[in-house]
DNA sequence: TGTACATCAGTGAACGCGCGTTCACTGATGTAC
DNA sequence: TGTACATCAGTGAACGCGCGTTCACTGATGTAC
């Protein structure tokens, strides 16, 4: 990592790397993905437009380190909410996660980063992925196949993925908030190999 | 509808706005919304880079007609699903519509067009989406709520992109083709308020 | 059937823009002696 | 402690690029008589 090397000492700038993440990251927020220019980013930080290629190769390393982030901290949300929640608790974290982070959310999972010319991207993604379904398949476990983990994963995904492109008409909420919401719906399922009370 | 008038006549170039739709689509898929310009969707229609603006007020008009058909097609995919295979051949038409046209599907549901801007966007979206919601109130009748209804449309909703993204391990997929994946998933799942056997 | 006219789809030059990226540089900082 | 040197983060000019959009235009087509 660039940005853990030399991050006490500050040449000119204090530390890019971080003020450049940073930036970007609230760029990124408020502007989506297609208005994140490294020329943007620069201004951002108050430095020239090229200072960002000492640590980033180009635009498309840039996006990478910020999905890479992103899987970091996303893989502590979940371990979070499971601490305090269980299975349920991941899933809502899951979903607290992308609407908390949409446009992050987005890029992480849009798939058009080339994932496999990340490495550290990649290991990112794999580490969150594999702690899911760590504990997915060990809440419904005694199943043939990965069928129903596949499918409440799907089903956290799917709706963070409805309720940030609010396309969920308001009736079906009920007036409930975001949290009661997920709860509801979550609760509406059960998984036909390891279902409660058959 | 510009795309209807004067369809058979054929001024200089016979049908400009389909010619340009049907380009920008096979641009979409193969390269992405970004890099879907009005100047290579003229050059791929042998056409000065001006002349669509003839057809299309600027670039977001063109994102939204494609956005617009997408939903009609989608609409239509989803009523054959249902009409030879029920609930759960809607559930699988809705699927192999998104992995069918990913970057189209991804248009539609990326949420970063206006849509509030372009009524007839609006209006295919809503047509699709109420159909969805019928069929689902009337398989899942007798709900307190909708949240049934929602689980079921995000579990398919969140498979469709979590296959679109190809996040999902092989092993999960015993070797099983798209199709007996996504129907192995959807059977593994059941909604409480409404239980087969309870 | 033939002619004059109106329409308007498509043209091509031009505008300004911000971008990604490269490059030789400069100067602040850290280090060896 | 002081000095000479090496490092390398950040500079600013420059490149070429494709883009969106506007504009006055031109010429093929449809229509009224």
């Amino acid at each position: 990592m660039s940005t853990s090397r030399r991050r006490k000492t500050g040449y000119h700038h204090g530390d890019l790397p971080v003020a450049l993440l940073r930036g970007a990251g609230r760029l990124l927020e408020k502007k989506g993905v297609e208005a994140l220019s490294l020329r943007a980013l620069a201004r951002l930080a108050g430095v020239s437009h090229a200072a960002p290629y000492r640590h980033f190769r180009d635009r498309e390393s840039l996006l990478a380190a910020l999905a890479t982030e992103g899987f970091e901290r996303f893989a502590q949300a979940l371990e979070q909410g499971h601490a305090s929640g269980g299975l349920r608790g991941r899933g809502e974290a899951y979903i607290r996660f992308a609407l908390a982070n949409p446009q992050r959310f987005r890029l992480m999972f849009a798939g058009e980063l080339a994932i496999h010319r990340h490495p550290a991207l990649r290991e990112a993604a794999g580490r969150a992925f594999s702690g899911l379904a760590g504990a997915l398949s060990q809440h419904l476990s005694g199943m043939p196949s990965g069928d129903a983990s596949i499918a409440a994963w799907a089903l956290v995904h799917g709706l963070a993925n409805l309720l940030l492109q609010e396309r969920i008409a308001s009736a079906m909420r009920g007036g409930r908030s975001d949290e009661e919401f997920v709860r509801g719906v979550l609760a509406s399922v059960r998984f036909a190999a390891n279902p409660p009370a058959v």
